[in-house]
DNA sequence: GCTTGCCCTGACGCCGGTGTCAAGGCATAC
DNA sequence: GTATGCCTTGACACCGGCGTCAGGGCAAGC
């Protein structure tokens, strides 16, 4: 499989393709004309990829779950490496969580407090 | 009052205030010198800014708030542009919550199947 | 041989708020 | 005069995942 093939398959681009194996998460062979030449496990490399990335992971964190599916695991999420960046990350996320709620909480103060100032001039000049 | 007065009693730096200047929200008056001059109203302003900028608002949203802050009321959030921002904040807000809120779900999911994992490589490796 | 379409590498652009360095002017104290 | 310290403008660096353009090779159909 090229790498156009492989991309339309996964949902991407060959650039990002690319741009991954720059980074060491995909490791193509090369065709004699120096064509990349993909395998299926491949395919399944990349979707745990894009998976990962749209939970927020960058690729650095990602790596262990790709060695770990090179490993031969079912899944790329049951080495220990993995598990180490999984809660890192759950701690972030919940980091995250706490200060999105605070600024909901806060936003939604100031929303209330401009709505009742509304309310106060609308009873002033009635 | 001098930038770096300013910038230390906001607890930023000149560099900061230049960039805030460079897109409309601070104005000083400048001395003969050239030197820029802010009174105390600028503190405020800068104030608000950075409360803004901490929840999550980009400068050109921010630009409203220091408009109504300009405009004399005692508050920035209480004029219609800036309700408007908030509005549309909060909504981004609740979704950034909706998105991280199934990211951590899928996270604790992965850590869970990962533990499970183990403990069955646990039973059956006694 | 020409077109078409995919492939290659290399490199810059983006976004946004700020750090940081360069190169110079001004003010104050010695 | 000179040392110190704040001020000025201008411009590059950063982060990270990718878009996108440049310039060129390879493959296949006509």
């Amino acid at each position: 499989m090229l790498i156009g093939e492989l991309a339309e398959r996964a949902g991407t681009s060959p650039r990002t393709l690319r741009y991954y194996e720059e980074h060491g998460l995909v490791r193509p062979s090369r065709d004699a004309n120096g064509y990349r030449q993909y395998d299926d496990a491949e395919l399944r490399v990349v979707h745990e990829i894009r998976t990962l990335l749209a939970d927020g992971f960058g690729l650095d964190d990602i790596k262990p779950f790709v060695a770990c599916l090179r490993a031969g695991n079912a899944a790329g999420h049951v080495c220990p490496d993995s598990v180490a960046v999984l809660r890192r990350r759950l701690a972030e996320v919940d980091g995250y969580l706490t200060q999105l709620t605070e600024v909901r909480r806060r936003l939604h103060e100031q929303l209330g407090h401009a709505i009742e100032n509304r309310e106060i001039r609308c009873l002033l000049n009635p």
